[in-house]
RNA sequence: GGGGCCAUAGGGUAGCCUGGUAUCCUACAGGACUGGGGGUCCUGUGACCGGCGUUCAAAUCGCCGUGGCCCCA
């Protein structure tokens, strides 16, 4: 079944590329650039991901869905929002072999298609606040490298909220909502990750400040996997989107939006994947038990049992499966590591008289126990696995981030991880620091508890400031 | 933005320099024996990225396109 090994993980680019294929998560022979077909296992992983970030939204947003196409005459309003966008916009200018008198965009993200909307939806102080989310495709022509889940034409999945409010205060206060959202989303997945203020040259074009999520990948180059904008009254200006307070003037409102893309997708597949393939944590992996039946001597009493076994799981609302292919046992073990299951069942004869099962962890840990207390095992096993992948990844990202007192150090440290500098925050110093180190600001950590006295790392001023700095996927 | 490498069955490859019959592994299909960590044997299916050019003849040489990977900024 499962063909070559992987390469190992150390070889990132090798392991992640051959590992989507293997693991069965994403197709790259597409034949358009940029452009990747799903996999039914991937797109079942997708699913469970995406039903877990609903399960995180729909107590405060309504899910709804804005069409693809937006008129240029509305793409093209907002000025600063254009230019960080206009030279990675998809046109359709033709219908059939007519050209159109008004070109459109593919959305590269959706804030010209939902605010004009917005506009006629938001009347008085009554409608606010407003939030609503959609998760669609969206279209950038990207003319750097493409990758798989992190760098496309097309992102499939854009998670996209935009919501609006009456005051600036309560969208800054929205933007910390999300952020919490976010963190949960990404502490289910057992992905750790730092925030950071994306430093002015690098936030949301058309936003007053971004703030990011961004998480470290085996080779210590860091991936955005969340943002969110608080965009103030910008766009709100440009498309006239008012409401009557209370005091019966018409006002500006002020908006936020934040987004989450496949790149949750690889993150997970990249922090906790091995050199025998996925590790998927138990709340989104599309197969949490694998059956696998040790079929010699009286095969169909093995069968019956197991499938036994798998209803009862089903009944506790668990997603098992049997596999009942003709493969040996260890070709089967080697198959379904590879697809990242949690938790393997194996039984054969041998179990079935001592009214046991085995039952090996995808981290290794094997142990046997009594077949009536199954399910009470399983699920204490997957609990005890869920925190034992978190706490890896946790020490894995925190061996990964260092200060550093010098741009030499910045610079050997950001060749395999984020390095923490002084940093009085111009944007001169930050750009010099881009350049000298020859790594990104990824900005200057949000949230972050621990402050103390430094001094920039260019300038020397004392500050209690700091930048985060990395290289970039 | 700059540079390099590459494209041969579903996947991985040999052949290309020096033009002529496409190699091996794996996967897949059928069968037999097997079965607690990638089984064995038999039989079979399946490929030169696209276009143009050079040539008696192109996987091989040239040009263009498309797609992929890597490095640097």
């Amino acid at each position: 079944m499962t063909e070559a090994k992987l390469p190992g993980k150390e070889n990132f680019s090798e392991w992640y590329h051959e590992l989507l294929k293997s693991g069965e998560i994403i197709d790259v022979r597409y034949p358009v650039k940029g452009m990747c077909v799903w996999y039914p296992f991937g797109f079942a992983l997708r699913r469970n991901v995406y039903d877990l970030m609903r399960e995180l939204l729909d107590p405060d947003h309504q899910e709804t869905q804005f069409p693809l196409l937006i008129p240029e005459t509305e793409f093209m309003k907002e000025a600063e929002h254009i230019k960080g966008f206009e030279d990675e916009v998809y046109w359709v200018t033709h219908g059939g072999t007519s050209p159109l008198d008004i070109k459109l965009a593919l959305r590269p993200t959706s804030e010209t298609a939902i605010y004009p909307i917005f506009k006629l939806w938001v009347r008085s102080h009554a409608d606010l606040p407003l939030k609503i989310y959609q998760i669609v495709n969206t279209f950038r022509y990207e003319t750097k490298h493409t990758r798989p889940l992190i760098r496309l034409r097309e992102i499939t999945s854009f998670k996209e909220a935009h919501t609006v409010h009456a005051s600036w205060e309560e969208a800054a206060e929205q933007v910390e909502a999300a952020l919490t959202i976010y963190a949960e989303f990404y502490r289910r997945l057992a992905i750790p990750f730092l925030f950071a203020r994306r430093p002015s040259w690098d936030k949301f074009p058309g936003s007053d400040y971004s703030i990011a999520l961004d998480t470290v990948m085996p080779d210590g180059r860091t991936l955005q996997i969340g943002t969110a904008h608080l965009l103030g009254t910008n766009f709100a200006t440009t498309y006239g989107i008012t409401f009557e307070n209370e005091a019966g003037e018409q006002e500006f409102a002020n908006q936020t939006c934040y987004g989450v893309s496949e790149r949750c997708i690889a993150a997970l597949i990249s922090v906790h994947g091995d050199d025998r393939g996925l590790v998927l944590p138990w709340s989104v992996a599309p197969v949490q038990v694998v059956i696998v039946p040790i079929l010699f001597k009286d095969k169909e009493r093995t069968l019956e049992v197991s499938r036994e076994i798998k209803a009862k799981l089903a009944e506790a609302g668990i997603r098992a499966a049997i596999d009942e292919s003709d493969e040996r046992p260890g070709a089967k073990f080697y198959k379904w590591e590879m697809k990242g299951v949690p938790i393997r069942i194996e039984i054969g004869p041998r179990d079935i008289e001592k009214g046991v099962a085995v039952l090996a962890r995808r981290d290794g840990k094997k142990l046997t126990v009594p077949l009536d207390g199954l399910l009470s095992s399983i699920q204490a096993e997957a609990a005890d696995l869920t925190e034992a992948m978190l706490t890896k990844a946790q020490a894995f990202l925190a061996s990964k981030v260092k200060d550093c007192e010098t741009v030499e150090e910045a610079r050997e440290q950001t060749a395999a991880g984020v390095a923490r500098v002084g940093w009085c925050g111009s944007e001169e110093c930050g750009h010099w620091i881009e350049d000298e180190v020859g790594a990104a600001v990824l900005g200057e950590p949000w949230r972050s508890a621990e402050k103390h006295e430094r001094s920039c790392i260019v300038c020397g001023a004392k500050t209690e400031r700091c930048a985060l700095l990395a290289r970039q996927y």
